[in-house]
DNA sequence: ATAATCTGACAAGGCCGATTACCACTTTGT
DNA sequence: ACAAAGTGGTAATCGGCCTTGTCAGATTAT
């Protein structure tokens, strides 16, 4: 398709500017995705603000929707990696406090931007099959993850034994609706408050009578 | 714009054949919206499912968005017009039964048909500046009514006293989020199962302690 | 220095779909 | 029955934007 490049030019390996216009048109696509919306956003807008040629996009991607793939992606991977690494440091405490961690990380990592949240739960929603094949995948990662948790309160005491699949679901609901709102609530929601009412909800929902 | 026309035809009066053809035309576009998706349904897509000529579209609708809106806010209307009419007949009834019908009356509005959570929680989401601020309006209105009920509980001393904004918002997500897996999910989640489900996650929410 | 190679800007081609002009046909009032 | 008015389908127009071809200039190896 794209052919290797065999020398080095203006002083970088070929490989190492595509890689560099490959993020440059990922950081425009993310900001124009979110400023502008996913569909008004024209191949020639990204390739302004990423300065580079139209030409240069198809050397690089093979359509627009790829863009909104890739960050939809890696926005859900990075948290879930952030996450994932800040639980493994609380292996061993109690089910409250772990839940807490959970919850602060990934909120944290998500609101540090608000164009991160708008383009997850804005943008990237009913735009194609594939797009919504990959929400669901990361839903269910995420309700794995969060039922792991009730399990092990459960496993500690702190919980009913019972089936958490569907109080999963419904607190990744909870938490994505609360992030879609913040992101465009006027005046300003604070992030912390969020946190709080989400780690009380998830609370609530797990040690609730069965 | 359109002219009012002046005398029956056909045996039916014009504005009847005109508001046969809008209902038409809405009724397609719920269809061909939900199947295919909002974007790639052409407005001939539509003329032809409706039974109706491009011309006749115009005549009603000034474009493929205004479909989304009045769907989209209709879905959402008639659903919490018969959740307010069922309260009303519970009205002096505990907290606890006036939440249960609520979310019986709306789950049950809103899975009746699959297209209509599809339509109101994944097709009509960022598809524009018009559509997000009817969203976000409809979002307060259906907090409004859950803070209205906790407070309903907290006086009868059934919940605390607190502020429940923030905890309404997490409860409609954790709805909207639960209806848009089940109308994607597979293999098929039960409407009744995604019914208890937020009737004790509500209850938990509310009742928790302050 | 020069040929070979690579790069990026520009613009033209081409497609798709929204919008409207036209016109043949139907219905109604006299 | 006939003229006036209303109607609806077809087809042509129009514009936007994705996609790719071209070419002049820059860079590198010999």
């Amino acid at each position: 398709m794209v052919e290797t490049s065999k020398r080095a030019y203006a002083g970088v390996a070929a490989d190492d500017r595509r890689t560099q216009r490959r993020e440059r048109l990922l950081l425009a696509a993310l900001e124009l995705f979110t400023a502008r919306g996913y569909q008004q956003t024209k191949i020639v807008d990204l390739c302004t603000a990423a300065g580079v040629s139209t030409r240069n996009f198809y050397e690089e991607f093979q359509a627009k929707e790829q863009l909104l793939l890739i960050l939809h992606g890696r926005i859900n991977a990075q948290a879930m990696h952030r996450v994932a690494a800040r639980l493994d440091e609380v292996a061993d405490a109690d089910a409250r406090t772990r839940i807490s961690t959970l919850l602060d990380v990934f909120i944290g990592s998500v609101t540090a931007d608000p164009r991160l949240p708008r383009l997850n739960y804005v943008e990237a929603v009913g735009v194609s099959a594939d797009l919504e094949r990959q929400h669901q995948e990361w839903v269910r990662r995420w309700a794995d993850f969060i039922e792991a948790e009730a399990r092990r309160a459960a496993a500690q005491g702190d919980a009913p034994d019972r089936d958490y699949r569907l109080t999963a679901f419904a607190l990744v609901g909870a938490i994505t609706g609360l992030l879609r709102e913040w992101q465009a609530h006027e005046p300003p929601l604070e992030a912390a408050e969020i946190a709080t009412e989400i780690r009380e909800l998830m609370f609530a929902a797990i040690t609730r009578p069965a």
